[in-house]
RNA sequence: GGAGAAAUGGCAGAGUGGUCGAAUGCGACGGUCUUGAAAACCGUUGUCCGCCUACCGGCGGACCGGGGGUUCGAAUCCCUCUUUCUCCGCCA
């Protein structure tokens, strides 16, 4: 979430900016910057009576041990009169801190100056593409067609155990998902990434610091017996092992890479653009997060985007980059490059990656702090994240792009991992 | 699952109702000394909130696993949750 301190000094700015991402903060920060000042009032009058208080406690202390039983036993019922005004200063000032908070994380992440206004997709800005678009054979078929064709997934006993959304891979399909996990995490090592294996479940103090609660509840699957939650993606369990975490400066950048599978119930998205792998409830995907100081991470959002091209790059598959919008941008980002591969015999394009940097809105949440080389005063770092890379889409874009009458052909950068060249 | 013990600053570890934000040791940082280093000595060494301040900083409040309670006063007493350790049981 935002911090008191920015939206103190510039609330003009902030409604300025919350404007690109259509958002109207007016109302809501009109309400905050009341509430905080009634919350800093009545926080002096309680510590100023707290520290009364305190003061004739220590009083009595020394009247008992000079053995003045009387006039401490007097000054005892005096106090009780403070006692009920501090409560109710208490009470009073945690109802302004909730509904404070309440308010707070309410209002999205500014957008980064350099993000295009727009109202949705359609209105992201490509920075650049890459690769060829293949050329297919009239009969050539979409993924969930190969996929039936060579046995590698099983989209109807997928159905059968769980429910739509959630594939069976089977024989070479399951061998390829395996290959490309792999790949993708020995690429996020050799880049220097440290690889972790996080829980699968998050309690709610993790779910919220990374913004997905209260915003997006409704997206992740709750478990009934205890409150736990399965991961929409590895960025709420990486990016919170260092919750409430003080780094020193010289430790960052903090570079972790985790595969997980990742479960979202999508609530909401029907139609043909669900088709097959396209949309599913669980996958699996390697995820890289990084921790930076506020000064270089716009560099390090470029440096991830870089490793993401070249894996992309070195499936030999045509992509592109697009930033995003305003009103595509996420409740929770600053700036967002999506990566999309084109799926030859669905001519769709797919998006495969979304790389974010969150600057300080979820170090906010997180109270992920730094201290800075010489300096008494710790600050919020910046939080980045991207998918390097969500396998699904991938695979559809694999199938489809490289199938002949041959078969289907593995680029040569995972053949290692694959342990065959073709699919047939 | 049962029985018991414990949780204190970066680490180790004292403190069992009142000058305790917390002894002491280690570590780290600054200084003296030294050609340099080590040793020795001196000093500093948490976070958050509020108020004051041009800045250095000062003052007040909170925090001794989390939450709640008793009390004029809680690291210390009570309740509760969590975690860790030991023993027993069960188990991949």
């Amino acid at each position: 979430m935002l911090t008191l301190k920015q939206i103190r000094e510039n609330p003009e700015e902030v409604v300025e900016r919350l404007r690109i991402k259509n958002f109207d903060a007016a109302g809501t920060l009109a309400s905050i910057l009341k509430l905080d000042e009634e919350r800093r009032q009545l926080q002096t009058s309680a510590d100023q009576k707290q520290a009364e208080l305190n003061k004739r406690s220590k009083e009595i202390g020394a009247l008992f041990r000079e053995k003045k039983v009387d006039e401490a036993n007097r000054a005892r019922e005096e106090m009780s009169r403070l006692k009920e005004e501090i409560k109710g200063l208490h009470a009073r000032l945690h109802e302004a801190e909730q509904e404070l908070e309440a308010l707070l994380v309410t209002l999205p992440n500014l957008p980064h100056p350099s993000v295009p206004p727009g109202k949705g997709e359609e209105d992201n800005v490509e920075v650049r593409r890459g690769g060829s678009l293949p050329e297919l054979e009239e009969d050539a078929l979409p993924h969930w067609e190969l996929g039936k064709k060579y046995g590698l997934i099983d989209f109807e006993t997928g159905n059968k155990l769980t429910g739509a959304g959630f594939p069976l891979f089977t024989g070479l399909g399951a061998r390829l998902v395996r290959a490309l996990i792999s790949f993708f995490l020995d690429e996020a090592v050799a880049a220097g990434y440290r690889e972790v294996l996080p829980p699968l479940m998050v309690n709610e103090d993790s779910a919220f610091a990374t913004g997905q609660l209260p915003d997006k509840e409704g997206q992740m699957y709750k478990l009934e017996a205890d409150p736990f939650y399965l991961i929409p993606t590895a960025e709420v369990p990486v990016t919170n092992i260092y919750r409430n975490v003080i780094l020193d400066e010289e430790q960052l950048p903090v570079r972790n890479t985790a595969y997980t599978p990742c479960f979202r119930r999508e609530a909401g998205s029907y139609g043909k653009d669900v088709r097959g792998l396209n949309r599913v409830h669980q996958f699996d995907k390697v995820e890289i997060v990084e921790i930076d100081h506020p000064d270089r991470s716009y560099q390090t959002l470029e440096r991830m985007v870089a490793h993401v091209e070249n894996l992309v790059k070195k499936l030999e598959l045509p992509y592109r980059i697009v930033q995003l919008c305003g009103g595509d941008l996420s409740f929770t980002s600053a700036l967002t490059y999506d990566f999309e591969v084109f799926a030859a015999a669905q001519r769709k394009w797919l998006e495969v990656s979304s790389v974010s940097n969150f600057e300080s809105f979820q170090a906010n949440r997180l109270k992920l702090r730094f201290r800075e080389k010489g300096s008494k005063h710790t600050r919020l770092a910046h939080t980045l994240n991207g998918s390097a890379l969500a396998l699904p889409r991938i695979i559809a874009a694999l199938l489809e792009n490289n199938q002949s009458s041959e078969g289907i052909r593995i680029p040569p950068a995972l053949v290692p991992y694959t342990g065959f060249e073709m699919i047939r």
